[in-house]
DNA sequence: TTCATATATTTGTCACACTAACTATTTGTA
DNA sequence: TACAAATAGTTAGTGTGACAAATATATGAA
């Protein structure tokens, strides 16, 4: 293996997750899904997870405060989500989805898994097995905390 | 493989394309590179491609014509790379490493190669080849035409 | 030749990623 | 208690990605 394979397989990892999101939005926008595909992800897991703070919720999607603060700008803007004061800390808000930002779940929940299987045909269980240890180990050799 | 298992390999997918991304950019950064990764990948392209015209080298790097037209400004800026008109076609131009475009290349690309091998420490060569086998069906799955 | 169509590149707009710096508040420790 | 350090969140700046529309030039068919 020499060291220019690894810069290949660093574009082509690149490469790949640029389609996948691309894919994505491509359906969504023409589906009139009114929120980005980092804005579903938000939106999925505050419905998840309940109301938590921002902090918390930065650590579920792995993106960092200020493009979170910026995302929840946009979701509450379009009316899915609302900040309520922190009972306990006046620096912390409370993120809560309105019956609106539910309703778009509910909603949108089924058409989104059946886009996202797109990216998946003719793979089968060990392919996926694979590629989940393979990125996992990337992820760690860099540094990062994998979950479960 | 239930559809909720799609949905979490493409959460995987796109958070260790950033994680490495964003190693490689951070140990640019420490290294006082003057260069972005993007802005690499570029250089290098243009390096091993010779001279050519921004839709050729879009079409290397997978890159649409906006983002390409404002990396090369950036890289014209910084004195890397010129654009000289095209002797046949007055639309177009021929990107042309300039000299201390050239000694860039040279000077990083050791560095770099090496800062790559990082992502990949632990895995072997079968690991190497599903992963490209895998990425490349996912990326045909979605629409896209691979390489060889 | 002329005009419709295609091609090369740019511009504009919105969204996201990362860094750094900033405000406000809370917590830990002397 | 007082004050330094930590934490929650925001703002600003730069770079990149996708998409649509605009400009300039080239090409092909009538």
């Amino acid at each position: 293996m020499t060291q220019e394979q690894f810069a290949k397989y660093s574009f082509l990892l690149d490469r790949t997750a640029r389609k996948v999101k691309q894919y994505a939005q491509q359906q969504f926008k023409q589906g009139n899904f009114d929120v980005t595909v980092d804005q579903w992800i938000v939106l999925k897991n505050l419905s998840e997870g309940g109301d938590m703070s921002q902090t918390e919720l930065a650590n579920l999607v792995f993106k960092d405060h200020p493009t979170l603060t910026r995302i929840i700008d946009l979701l509450v803007k379009k009316g899915y989500v609302e900040r309520l004061p922190h009972p306990q800390d006046r620096r912390s808000f409370q993120l809560h989805l309105t019956d609106s930002g539910v309703s778009k779940v509910t909603s949108l929940r089924p058409k989104i898994l059946q886009i996202r299987e797109k990216a998946w045909e003719n793979l089968d269980e060990q392919d996926f097995e694979e590629f989940k240890r393979i990125l996992n180990t990337i992820y760690q050799n860099l540094g990062g905390q994998i979950l479960e």
